[in-house]
This record gives structure tokens, sequence and C-alpha cells, in this order.
RNA sequence: GCGCCCGUAGCUCAGCUGGAUAGAGUAACUGGCUUCGAACCAGUUGGUCGGGAGUUCGAAUCUCUCCGGGCGCGCCA
């Protein structure tokens, strides 16, 4: 209805200028939704934005563009207001349409086609097998499976990806610290790896370990050599049991990707080595102290920053921009990656290393939605995040205390970019105050209504056709207001994928609730006057549906009963 | 010192591409269930949108600057 209107508008300003003989071509009209009800349903300041370059007051072009508007239209009527804005009422039909269609489209509503059937990656969570997984990965966990299904319902083709980083020195750390374990040691004793993983959960793992536990996590059994001695076997072990643990909290987070990298097959494949080479041929590295370098400040860092180190090992952003040279080369034209804010510094290094890489790669590729951290209140006191378990800073643990929907929903409601406070303490004795519920509970109102029909013997929704929905009979405010909210949906699911922001969802949702539960406290859905309940029963069902497929995107349940 | 993020009601936060009196939740207080589920609703109290300057018909929103907080600035990952 907004692209309708702004076309009208357009062709009204077309005609203004075309009468008054001026050279100047329109802004752009930008149509949006009144505020308050009393400025109509749509409004447009193109008068004020034309007003100027035409030398006309900008009263004066509104009631000019309102004059060349045709009459048969879904406009009712127009008014100019304040300093030139052009109020619009809608006609009763155009307002009550989007029912129908929400009934028609059903879980369909609100989708697009803007990403036209495009492939998009969406890397996630990516955690280091060496320890559980804590608050700030469910935060990229929740943040990152909703923005793939938001994708999703836009059009695109999402693909989740996982990352795990099993080479590297922080490995030989966790099994070196295994190792001490099944020596009996302790983080205090002597012989203590330096920088050793100091959490409960080795000494777990290392008595898995000794007894000779099998594991198998990513289609792959590992089976526990048993043997303190041999750091090998000690590693594979390791990693397998961290990450079959973590595949567990993401499985009970309902979150699940379609693969799993694995930085060892860089080195494997010969991936590292060729893209190393590569940039070498390239003419974007240089030897100096005895370490190989990339010019990093030709792409906009502050200094060029050391490849390999004397001691011939690589550093960490060298696999990064190897792995995703390999995701440039799968065929990825657009990747998302979901990480924390800590990683930020490692945006500009792989992109330059991209850019000194291959041609044709966007400088903006690939794009980054990085979430700032997230931080633990108990008693009112900062807890600090560390990997020890036991704690309330895992995951597993905060999503057996608070629940699924509940955590994934306080995860996901807060912009990316600020940081969030996860206070344990109300998660925990206020958890009914959730908002999560208030908009679940909305939702399992609509069944109550469909329960409460079918006790009386009066006829569903789905038994009465089309012609016996007479959606001109809802003309409550409240009811007014409820059919503004739905036709929004399809824009916020736009807006949250233009703008990668999960949590417009969230909030939206919130308001439709809102508004359900005024209207649900003010009026009654089943009424004697049949014709009166089937429309409010349209409403309502379609309430219910918007809901649904809102909660959809966020990953949270829709229930019937709570 | 440099880069990124944040600063809106006592507290936790919304505020869409700048728009017409700045919104929720929570806390405090007042009302509303023999009537579709009160995990709800209606109302009251509460704000120099961190300070200042600028751009604009119009700024919480854009620009500059200062103040405050977080994160990152390694031949660690």
């Amino acid at each position: 209805m907004k692209e309708v209107v702004a076309e009208l508008v357009s062709e009204a300003i077309a005609k203004v200028i075309a009468v008054k003989g001026a050279d100047h071509s329109p802004k752009a009209v930008l149509i949006e939704r009144s505020k308050d009800p009393a400025h109509g349903d749509l409004a447009t300041n193109a008068a004020l934005a034309n007003a100027k370059a035409l030398g006309m007051a900008p009263r004066d072009l509104a009631q000019a563009i309102c004059e060349n508007l045709p009459s048969n239209s879904p406009i009712a009527k127009t008014e100019v207001a304040g300093p030139g804005f052009i109020n619009f009422f809608l006609s009763g039909d155009s307002q009550t349409q989007v029912v129908r269609e929400v009934l028609a489209q059903g879980a369909s509503f609100g989708r697009n086609q803007s990403g036209q059937g495009q492939q998009v990656q969406i890397e996630f969570v990516s955690a280091n097998p060496t320890g559980p997984l804590h608050v700030g990965h469910g935060r990229g966990a929740a943040v990152g499976d909703s923005l793939a299904r938001i994708l999703e319902a836009n059009g695109w083709k999402a693909v989740r990806e996982f990352y795990y980083n099993d080479a590297g020195a922080q490995i030989t750390n966790l099994a070196l610290s295994v190792q001490a374990r099944c020596r009996n040691l302790g983080p205090d004793d002597d012989g203590w790896p330096e920088d050793g993983y100091r959490g409960e959960y080795i000494v777990d793992l290392a008595n898995a370990y000794l007894k000779g536990e099998s594991v198998s996590a990513n289609d792959q059994s590992v089976v526990a050599a048993s043997d303190p001695k041999d750091l090998d076997a000690i590693r594979d072990f390791a990693v397998a049991y961290l990450r079959r643990e973590q595949d567990l909290d993401l499985k009970s987070f309902a979150v699940s990707f379609d693969v799993y990298f694995l930085e060892s097959s860089l080195y494997e494949s010969g991936e590292l080595t060729e893209t190393v080479e590569r940039l070498i041929e390239q003419g974007a590295t240089y030897e100096k102290d005895g370490a190989l370098w990339l010019r990093t400040t030709d792409f906009g860092d502050d200094k060029d920053r050391v490849m390999r180190k004397q001691d011939g090992h690589y550093t960490y952003f060298v696999p990064d921009v190897a792995y995703h040279f390999n995701k440039w080369q799968r065929g990825f034209g657009r990747v998302v990656d979901e990480q924390g804010a800590d990683h930020h510094s490692t945006v500009t290094r792989v992109r330059a290393g991209l850019q000194a890489l291959a041609k044709g790669i966007p400088e903006g590729w690939p794009e980054y939605v990085l979430h700032q951290m997230v931080t633990v209140m108990r008693d009112g006191k900062e807890v600090k995040l560390s990997k020890r378990a036991g704690s309330y800073l895992t995951m597993r643990d905060l999503i057996d205390e608070v629940g699924r929907d509940a955590t994934r929903y306080f995860l996901i409601s807060r912009s990316p970019n600020s940081q969030l406070t996860f206070d344990i303490d109300l998660a925990l004795s206020q958890s009914n105050d959730n908002p999560v519920y208030y908009i679940q509970y909305a939702h399992a109102r609509v069944h109550s209504v469909h329960r409460r029909l079918r006790e009386q013997g009066l006829p569903a929704l789905e038994q009465l056709k089309a012609e016996e929905i007479d959606l001109a009979l809802l003309i409550e405010k409240e009811e007014t207001e409820l059919l503004k909210s739905l036709a929004k949906y399809p824009d916020i699911v736009l807006r949250a994928a233009q703008s990668l922001e999960p949590q417009q969802v969230a909030n939206y949702l919130r308001e439709l609730a809102g508004d359900f539960h005024s209207y649900y406290n003010a009026h009654k859905v089943i009424v004697e006057d049949s014709p009166l309940r089937a429309a409010r029963l349209a409403l309502s069902e379609s309430v219910r549906q918007v809901l649904e497929n809102g909660l959809d995107l966020l990953g949270v349940s829709a229930p019937e009963y709570m």
C-alpha cells in the first residue's frame, strides 16, 4: 500500500512540475506510517523536500500535490498538516486487506524474494574446541541462527557454517593440560603447563581419556588411547570430546550447522601454503627481521602484519585468509561472519589478505556482524568471564535454568552493537516477566479462543467462506491499531535483513503482542453477533499467524498452551 | 595515543532511510476477573535524549568537538 501511494504522489509531483514548467527532478518520495492516528494512516514529507527547488511554500506545494492525486484510488482523504506534511487516510478496504493476505499466505506471509534464491553463507559461533560454550557464544548462536532464518525469509539460501580451530597452539596447550591432569597434576603444581587450561572439565576429560572412552562428533569417532605419553592421541581425543560437548549445547539451543569446517584441513589440503605463495607472487609481502610480512597498509590497516614468524609458524590470521579464500572459491557471493567484537581487528586483515590475493573479491567481502560483550550479573555483581565450568557462565547451564526460548529471546532482543547484561537473578527469579512469555502468551490466547469456539459448537474460522467474513466490521480503535501493526510485518522482515539486525523482529513482536493484549481485554472475540464474530476471529487468527511467523525467525517456539 | 561500539525515565532498554506532543518493560501508586486464560489490561508519577557547537523548514537520529564506559590495537589465538 505504501508503494501504491508513493507512486501516486510521484505522479502528482510530476504534474505540478509540468504545469509550472520548472526544471527540477523531484526527490524520491518517502511514505511513512503515521504514529498518531490523527495524522491519518500514511504521511509524506514530499512537499517539504521539494518546496525549495520549486520556489513554492511547502504548504502550497502540498496542496497542489493533493489536487493532482487521482480521485479513484485507495486514498479516501488527504490533509495538509504542520509545516507541509500530507496525511493520507486510506479507505477501509485497503486497511483490512492485510487480514486476507495473512490468512491466504499463512506461514509465508511476510516473506519476500529479495534474495532471489542466491546463496549466503553465515558463519557463526566458531568456538575453539578448548572448553565449554559460554554466554558469549550463546549470543553468537542466537544472533547467527536468527540472521540465517531472516535471510531465508528474504529469499536467500542460507548455509550455516561452523569453523573450528583444531590445529593451532591453543590445541597443543589443551592437550598438554589434559596430559598434566592424566598425571594427577593440578594448576598450582610443578610441571603444570604454562597458560594451561585450569577448568574442572579438563579433569573429566582426562578421566574419560584414561578410561578409554569413545566419543563421536561430526561423524568422526575417536577412541581414547589411554596412554598419558601419547600427546597426539590426547589431542585428537580432547578435540573430539569438547566438540561433542559443544554440539550437545548447540542442540539444546536448537541450533544446527550445515558445514563444519576444520582449520586443519587447510594444512592438509595445502591451501594454506598455496595462499601464502600466491600472496608472495602478487607482491603483497616482504621479508623483514627474519619474518614474512603482509602489506595490509595498502588496504587501510595502520601497520603491516607478520604472516610467518621467525620460528616458521604462521600467525593466526593467515589460516583465516586461506579459509575465506576457500569460501570465495566455493562460490559464495555473499558471506556474513557473526563474531564477538573482540575479533574486530581481524576484519581489516582478512579483507586485506583477500584483496591482495585475487581480483574480483568485493572490498566489503565478507560482511561482519560483531556482537558486543555479554556481561553476567549475579547478586548485583559482575561475574568475570572465564572458562571455568560449574557456573552459570556456560551456555548449557543457562538454558537448563532459564529455558531455551527465554535465553534465545534475551540474547537476541538487543542490538548486537550494544553490550548485553544478563542478570541471572532476574532471569531465574522472575522468568515470567521475560518478554518472551508475553509474546507467547498472546499466541496461546488465540489458540484458546479457537478451543473455546469448538467447545461452544460455533463454526471455526476454516469453516467460514470468504464472503461470510466482513472485515469492514472491524472499526474499534484497538482493531485499527492491530491492522496497522499486522501490515508492518513484511517491512520489518525486509529491514531486519537489510540491516542484519534480528532485534527488530523481537521488538516488533512485543509491540504486536501488546496490541493484541489490549484488544483482547477491551473486546470479546466470541460474541453473539456472528458476522462480527467472524471478522474478529479472522483478525485474531492473523495476529496468531504473524506471531508464529515472527517467533520462528527468532528460533523461539510458539506454544498453544502455556 | 589509534580504531570499533555504546551513553535516552531510578533500573534494563526501543526509537525504522532526520519529521509533527521522545516510547516500552521494571520499580512506586490507583483501578479492572461469576463474562473467550489476570503469565493480561487501563491509568498516575517519572526525561535539559552525556555536554557544547554546526547542517536543516525540522536533529535522540547526520557532522565536528569534549566528557564517560566497553572492546581491540603482539613475530598470542
